[in-house]
DNA sequence: ACATGTGTACTTGTTAGACAATCTAAAGGC
DNA sequence: GCCTTTAGATTGTCTAACAAGTACACATGT
């Protein structure tokens, strides 16, 4: 059952590629990708990579215009706050909904347990697992779309973690038991409590990194009050 | 300012037209779309037509896996019930969200008069302003990936309207008036009740549209209390 | 009769090379 | 220095073709 096997088209293998080369931030941000230097890098037809690189042009994570070169994107202070806040508006929704059901998904237990993990090592093998935390919070109310459009998202979310990491604009504590006292509320039934926590957690890392990237950083940029024993 | 040019590419407009043509109904549930077919009865090259076919798998309204042909979605009951739950995820947050700032888009209001105006014509022409008057409510909150996110939607949820019109599940009158008093709710600054009143207004649709489709319809399905003078 | 294997037709995935339209940037003229 | 022209690079699209996969009918063996 685990691993299922995936015929994957050369075109979805060079997406993958190209998107982990985006993440790992061996394509900054701005960085120009041409439909022939990517065809000849990966030895494939132009067209192969054309498609390519639609691909990512669809997921959010390059940029391009009729007639002009795919870049990657550039996340201004005011595509953060974009970003953040379609996550807030999203997450908040369904941590209410978990909430009244009380269904604390085993998916994000473990995502958390794994970032406890890694706490020692590099700061970016913090971004998986916490990624994996939030996206595993959306998957249980089970509903596909809600999933798909979520996912819509999670590239230039990603994007944006792996700045916040790199900087280290949080304290891998910090996210920890935030993440834990989300799934505490959401066990007892308090969805209106995890919400807000919820949208505290987000409203740090969105206002730090706006700061860190030459906005006004908003008053949610602050520490917050007892989680964290001085 | 209004009807600025696009220059739109052949793929665009292949795709915009297939797309059209889904939305009349000319092409059914799970018909099949060959690449060759669509290529020829254009006189376009193929993989011209590709690109516009994959354009419409990723909006959800084509099905194909790979090698195999492209079909024209088939929604089922579950889908329906799926779809209708994800607008109601962003669309219920979205009217909390305007209702704190008192804010009742105009283009919402206008598309409502809009409604009013076809209501004597064919029941398929309430579509389009009714499908305008939710996406300008989410557009309204200016969150351009919250946007983004309905759009990977709306062309799932314009079929299941096709087919609540078609049908004649739902009366014109009573689709103006919740619309009109949700937008009322939003300027009174009363967000739980609008979010509530459109669960009713989406629910009603969702389970009447299920059990016209053959699944077991919801208690949703009933008549409102009030609204219409019997 | 049933299950299994085979084969052919259809369809998609990918490639190659080419041309026109468009964008970008450098060279030149005022 | 600024604007225009020109050349180069890049994308949009096409034609033609082969490889690889799917689907369905057919034949085979039990």
């Amino acid at each position: 059952m685990a691993g299922r096997i995936a015929a994957v088209s050369i075109v979805d293998a060079i997406a993958a590629d190209l998107r982990s080369r985006v993440f790992s931030g061996e394509l900054g941000s701005g960085e120009a990708l041409t439909e022939t230097d990517v065809a000849t890098s990966y030895e494939v037809a132009r067209p192969t990579a054309k498609a390519s690189i639609e691909k990512l042009v669809a997921e959010g994570l390059l940029d391009r215009g009729t007639h002009k070169t795919a870049r990657v994107v550039e996340l201004g202070p005011e595509s953060v706050r974009d970003i953040y806040l379609a996550r807030a508006y999203l997450e908040s929704e369904v941590l209410r909904r978990l909430a009244r059901t009380k269904d604390v998904p085993q998916e994000a237990v473990q995502a958390n347990r794994d970032i406890a993990a890694v706490k020692t090592g590099a700061p970016l093998d913090v971004v998986e697992p916490d990624m994996r935390f939030h996206t595993s919070l959306i998957d249980a109310v089970g509903n596909e779309r809600i999933s798909r459009m979520y996912r819509s998202l999670v590239g230039e979310v990603r994007l944006c973690m792996v700045r916040v990491q790199s900087l280290h604009l949080l304290d891998t504590e910090l996210i920890l038991a935030e993440h834990q006292k989300i799934l505490e509320l959401i066990e007892g039934g308090q969805g209106e409590a995890a919400a807000e926590l919820l949208d505290e957690h987000l409203g740090r890392a969105r206002e730090r990194l706006v700061a860190a990237m030459g906005g006004s950083a908003g008053p949610e940029a602050g520490y917050p009050s007892g989680l964290l024993p001085e």
